[in-house]
DNA sequence: ATGGCCTCGGTACGAGGA
């Protein structure tokens, strides 16, 4: 089974790009990031027409996280909105138990997690509070006995590697110490950064910005993964990032990374 | 040339993104 995590930034502007993915892909789970739209506005119906189950986490403008499984598997036990946290309203995480037909059943969330800049202001720490309380709740669904993945825009980048120009981002909250050491925090609960366990390279990216000619120049960065447990991690079959989606007109500023876990 | 964008709400341009 293929899973792919995409920040599409407004699925309204993105819906003709998401609906060609999913012709050409066939993913059998899509999690999205950056819907900037609220349940009732998101375009369910072409989505469903297309052969897709939806549960959405939606916000208006900002935010907004949802969750597609082509038919005929099915998604129950859904979760919306991270533990830890009864004050937070933002629209960053929706999970569910994916299964039907002959899959071993999988847990799967689509997280979008805050960016935290400018670093001395109160999203920095809303941020790595975030991450951990991911964490926590990463302990808890590894120790039930079902594969999980964790899939979204982490705003992480985890190494120098991720970055074309790692100088340029020393002081930035997507790749700070406290930043690194918490998504290292995810990876010691036992979970697997799939993209990085199937491709040693440098200069893999899933994010380009709009500014400064970034995408011709190649000036990207990877900050979109795919966490999974130790479960999960034995039905690896590979990782990938379709970065051809970035050279579309109209394109989202990430592209997808897919993962293939086998079906048992 | 060392900068270059995009989306939303709401209908100008500031906030937010990364």
């Amino acid at each position: 089974m293929r899973i792919t995590t995409w920040n599409v930034n407004s699925i309204k502007q993105r819906l003709p790009h998401l609906l060609g993915f999913l012709d050409e892909a066939k993913p059998d789970v899509v999690c999205l990031q950056e819907l900037k739209c609220q349940d009732e506005s998101f375009p369910r119906a072409e989505v469903e027409a297309a052969g897709y189950a939806v549960e959405t986490l939606g916000q208006k403008a900002y935010n907004g996280v949802a969750l597609l499984v082509r038919s005929p598997l099915a998604l129950s036990e859904i979760r919306r909105g991270l533990p830890g946290d009864e004050e937070d309203v933002q629209a960053r995480y929706i999970e569910a138990l994916i299964g039907g037909e002959d899959l071993a059943p999988v847990r799967v969330a689509s997280i979008y997690l805050p960016n935290g800049n400018p670093v001395d202001s109160p999203k920095y720490p809303y941020k790595l509070a975030f991450l951990e309380r991911l964490r926590r709740h990463a302990r808890a669904l590894a120790e039930v006995e079902i594969p999980v993945v964790l899939a979204g825009d982490y705003n992480v980048i985890p190494e120098p590697e991720d970055a074309a120009d790692p100088e340029a981002w020393r002081s930035d909250a997507l790749f700070l110490a406290p930043s690194r050491a918490a998504f290292r925090a995810l990876l010691a609960e036992g979970y697997t950064d799939a993209i990085r366990a199937c491709d040693p390279r440098d200069g893999l990216y899933t994010f380009w910005d709009y500014q400064a000619g970034c995408w011709p120049r190649n000036q990207g960065i990877r900050i979109d993964h795919l966490l999974l447990s130790p479960q999960a991690a034995d039905r690896l079959i590979s990782a990938s990032v379709q970065k051809h989606l970035r050279g579309l007109d109209k394109p989202s500023d990430h592209v997808p990374v897919t993962v293939e876990l086998a079906r048992t």
